[in-house]
RNA sequence: GGACCCGUAGCUCAGCUGGAUAGAGCGCUGCCCUCCGAAGGCAGAGGUCGAAGGUUCGAAUCCUUUCGGGUCCGCCA
């Protein structure tokens, strides 16, 4: 169990003494406490709000109560000064051998370090990717990838017992497009005459995946099945048979060769599922009949008329009698569809029963990663689950914006047809997983991404992926030639020779990981966990770079054997925090920079 | 027409859920390598946080309006 890390510790202090200072202040104010690293450095280590969000409830003037918690607070172990400033904060100035003193622990729990308490005994489930299995992945799928499976681990590193899930879009008419395709692929495999343009006819909705990746599909469909699922066609050799015969099969084994595919994408991305929810499956057991059923009960089922879409009406619009659900109840803009014209589940009911799963499953809390596209969803989704259960379980969506790949400062334009569509997997080839990751984490989701080709494999400060690799290289480099040195005998050495401010700034960011780590896991965020490895890597760098002055600086110096023992344990320790944080991210440490 | 996301230094972006004089990298300017850790280092300039109102002790952050950019918009998934 790792001891709380140090601004839980000094929370806890501060709300010990205003407690003790004004017991009568209520739990409701004493809960807007907070303690901080204040904006301006200089100001100290932290800062708490304590005197400003007590100062009305107490009928006292926040410097008044500022001036009291600072002369209780100061000359503690762990607080070497605390000073009222400015409206009504404490700045708080940590004492150094406190911080010294909590480096052996970062050393001992390796890459336990950071993980937290605030998802323990809640068990969430993150879904994303859910690529519809219609075709390799490409990179409109990998930012969704890369940001749901880093935030999985993140919560899972906050404490959370996670879910990593996959829901597999094999029921509607898209897949039975894919079905057509793939049984156009095995009439070519038996030797058929006809041509794309020639077959787009016979069959509902035209070829609609022309992709070259159905032809091995196709060969294993014949060689699985021979000739059973085709007619012999005088002019062609083989045609189309009744699709009663064989769409079924073709269309399971089809989507199971694109899961496997998919699968092949995500590992080469280091994405590994712990669940596939299957939309087919959830229908077959009338999930989708018993979700809508439950809904209805609690009277938020109708069968009503919904106004045209505003602005720009589809032009066979008619109003019609629709079974609708009450997601404008729980602030939706409008009702939504449940059924289609032909009785069966619009792809939102079934989307219903998936979540109707969910909660069933025993999940506290529901995570999705999804596109931007799918912006339009969110409320609707939101309406369901609260209507579900009635508020119990929390969903949060995260949203990831476009990301344009460009190359020779060149857009590269996502076409099929032209055949500049860039895969998931070309992707990887070109720049390689760890690169890939680590990139789409160094924007928020919610911001537009240009993906570099260029940029991201450049060796130089700006490329945060090179600069925090090249810091643990660094890091693994010096801990190389001291080969004696292990975690447990560098956290038994002495400290007290680390004063020097960049060590102590290095010291400093090391311990504020566990914070970053709860705040990112309770904003859904992944992107901070990237950022704080640029700031530790720069921290680090800059020590580094100190040792080029000032030789007295460098972490292994053979005249002052206690120094260096001192020094390498600060090394040790950012190794290991580079090493937490990126495993988080699904990133490899590199040992050495070629 | 409506919904959602974004708008912060010349450029690319952070800003820890409302805190103090708004930050980083790149670029720019000026210094620093015959050798010792320069795929670099140090210092500096650069901002009415798109705009206008509002909420309060306090706003880049919350609300309203508005201007740009993006993603979408009834039985598609």
């Amino acid at each position: 169990m790792n001891e709380p890390h140090i601004y839980a510790a000094i929370h806890a202090e501060v709300l010990d003494a205003m407690r003790g200072l004004y017991p009568a202040l209520a739990e409701d104010s004493i809960a807007r406490i907070v303690v901080e690293p204040p904006r301006d450095a200089t100001h100290g280590d932290m800062a708490t709000n304590a005197a400003l969000v007590s100062a009305k409830p107490l009928r006292l003037a926040p410097q008044a109560i500022a001036q009291a918690l600072a002369a209780r607070l100061a000359g503690t172990a762990t607080i070497r000064e605390a000073t009222p400033a400015g409206p009504g904060f404490v700045n708080i100035r940590l004492d150094e051998d406190w911080l010294r003193s909590r480096l052996p622990a970062v050393l001992l729990s390796g890459a336990a370090y950071g993980e937290g308490t605030i998802g323990t005994g809640k068990r969430v489930d993150v879904e994303y990717v859910s690529a519809n299995p219609t075709g390799p992945m490409h990179v409109g799928h990998c930012r969704g990838a890369v940001v749901g499976d880093a935030l999985a681990n993140l919560l899972a590193k906050a404490g959370f017992d996670v879910t990593k899930e996959y829901y597999i879009n094999d029921a509607g008419a898209q897949v039975q497009a894919l079905a057509y395709a793939a049984y156009f692929r095995y009439l070519q495999a038996l030797g058929t005459t006809m041509s794309e343009d020639e077959y787009a006819l016979l069959v509902p909705g035209g070829l609609q995946y022309r992709g070259e990746y159905l032809v091995p599909v196709g060969k294993a469909l014949a060689e699985a099945h021979g000739d059973a699922y085709a007619l012999a066609d005088a002019e062609h050799g083989f045609g189309l048979r009744d699709p009663g015969e064989w769409l079924a099969p073709v269309r399971a084994f089809t989507i199971e060769r694109m899961m496997e595919s998919i699968r092949e994408d995500l590992a080469a991305l280091g994405v590994t599922m712990d669940v596939f929810i299957s939309e087919a499956t959830l229908i077959e057991r009338d999930a989708v009949t018993t979700a809508i059923a439950t809904l209805d009960a609690k009277g938020l089922v109708y069968q009503g008329i919904l106004e045209p879409p505003k602005g720009k009406t589809p032009e066979d619009w008619e109003p019609r009698e629709q079974t609708l659900f009450r997601s404008s109840q729980f602030g939706d803009d409008t009702d939504r569809p449940l059924r289609k014209s032909d009785g069966s589940g619009t792809y939102f009911a079934n989307d219903i029963a998936n979540h109707a799963d969910k909660i069933a499953r025993g999940f506290n809390a529901l995570v999705h990663v999804w596109g931007a596209d799918h912006g339009g969803y969110v409320k609707r989704m939101q309406a369901v689950v609260k209507a579900l259960s009635d508020g119990a379980v929390t969903i949060d969506i995260v949203l990831c914006q476009i990301v344009q790949v460009v190359k020779n400062g060149e857009p590269v334009r996502m076409s099929k047809r032209a055949g500049t569509y860039v895969t998931l997997a070309d992707l990887i080839d070109e720049v390689g997983k760890d690169a890939v990751r680590f990139t789409m984490l160094t924007r928020k989701a919610d911001a537009q991404m240009e993906f570099d080709l260029d940029k991201v494999k450049e060796q130089s400060r700006d490329n945060p992926v090179f600069y925090v690799q090249y810091a643990h290289a660094r890091c693994r480099s010096v801990l190389r030639q001291m080969p004696d040195a292990t975690a447990q005998s560098l956290a038994a050495a002495p400290l007290d020779t680390l004063t020097d401010p960049a060590e102590l700034a290095l010291l400093r960011r090391i311990l504020a990981f566990p914070r970053m780590i709860e705040s990112a896991a309770e904003a859904r965020e992944p992107h901070r966990v990237a950022f704080y490895l640029a700031d530790l890597a720069s921290d680090f760098h800059g020590l580094w770079n100190r040792g080029r002055e000032d030789a007295t600086l460098r972490f292994i110096r053979e005249d002052e054997p206690a120094a260096t023992q001192a020094r390498l344990a600060l090394v040790a320790a950012t190794a290991s925090v580079i090493r937490a944080g990126l495993a988080v991210m699904g990133v490899t440490p590199v040992e050495e920079m070629r």
